[in-house]
DNA sequence: GCGTCCAGGTCTACC
DNA sequence: GGTAGACCTGGACGC
């Protein structure tokens, strides 16, 4: 079954995809020779579908893997809508970095989108799993997580976990299974407070709180300081948080300080003129070159987060 | 192959 | 409010 999505005049598939790491993480897959992006989508009570989602003429096709009706067909779509951010309208972004040379290109190219998962909860859990480890470690644990308790679809691919199944794994799983270490209570208890109501994260989605007290609600979920609270404020579209991690850090020093480390400071004053959209200027500025180095070299995303 | 050290972000206890 | 140490893992390195 075949779905045509149109999509905005300034969207680009391939900076969307290659925007942060999340397509090289399960239930995402990329495919970089074709840009094909296949993930198995979850869609009711139904057996999950895999969809593969790729760019055509001002619009995206979704081809899944068995006809659908029309409440789960329509479920797809809305997801890839999501995921994609094809509804965020970032005109502004673009007007403003615009009248900066050094930043007008993002608009140029379609930057600015970031990838994002179907729900909240898969971009919490996950922003867990990147925080203090390796890129490879975070694989391994998202990769735990979704083959022991995600949804199998046709194909033997599987879907996130719901909060559900994961409140129900006990601690040793977390630990034993997906590597978490200490994070294992920390997965446990956020999946445990979203399945029984007590945490609502998809309402931060539409929140009316401010910028500062809506961080200061997610930081008060056990694993998340400020660095995954600002990456996850991003994902439900509030760009003022600069997110800064060590490769963060290092790279700003690389492109913007000749190598010299600069304090947290000194970056958010290089990024303050953008006001609001400063953290995306930010993300966009030291990731620039991602896909260009893709084309050169295929490099991966190993040795950096996200 | 084994042991040791290091990087990574957050939590907690302490001042 | 600020700071130091602990948490836990994979990877790099030396032997």
């Amino acid at each position: 079954m075949i779905m045509t999505i149109p999509t905005p005049r300034d969207f680009s598939f391939k900076r969307t995809v290659m925007s942060h790491g999340w397509s090289s993480l399960p239930p995402f897959e990329l495919d970089e020779k074709n840009w094909v992006l296949t993930r198995v989508l979850d869609v009711g009570n139904q057996q999950p579908v895999t969809v593969r989602v790729a760019a055509a003429q001002r619009a995206v096709t979704i081809r899944a893997d068995r006809p659908l009706g029309q409440r789960a067909a329509q479920r797809v779509q809305r997801d890839v809508r999501h995921i994609l951010r094809l509804d965020d309208d970032l005109r502004e972004f673009y007007r403003v970095v615009k009248k900066d040379p050094e930043f007008a290109w993002i608009g140029r190219v379609g930057a600015g989108r970031l990838l994002r998962a179907p729900t909240v909860f898969e971009d919490l859990v996950k922003l867990i799993c990147t925080t203090n480890c390796s890129w490879s470690l975070t694989k391994i644990m998202v990769a735990g997580l979704v083959n022991n308790l995600g949804r199998q679809a046709k194909d033997g691919r599987r879907a996130f976990p719901t909060p559900a199944a994961m409140a129900e794994a006990p601690v040793k799983f977390y630990r034993d299974e997906v590597r978490a270490g200490y994070r294992a209570p920390y997965l446990k208890e956020v999946a445990e407070r979203v399945a029984s109501g007590a945490l609502d994260v998809e309402s931060w989605l539409t929140s009316a709180l401010p910028t500062p007290e809506l961080k200061r609600e997610m930081k008060r979920i056990k694993g998340v300081g400020d660095y995954a609270a600002e990456n996850l404020m991003r994902l439900v579209g509030r760009y003022d948080g600069l997110a800064l991690d060590s490769w963060v850090r290092a790279t700003f020093a690389r492109l913007r300080g000749n190598g010299s480390p600069a304090t947290d400071e000194q970056i958010a004053a290089c990024y303050a003129r953008f006001d609001k959209w400063g953290g995306l200027a930010l993300w966009c500025d030291v990731t620039r070159d991602w896909l260009d180095e893709k084309a050169q070299d295929g490099k991966k995303t190993e040795g950096r987060k996200q």
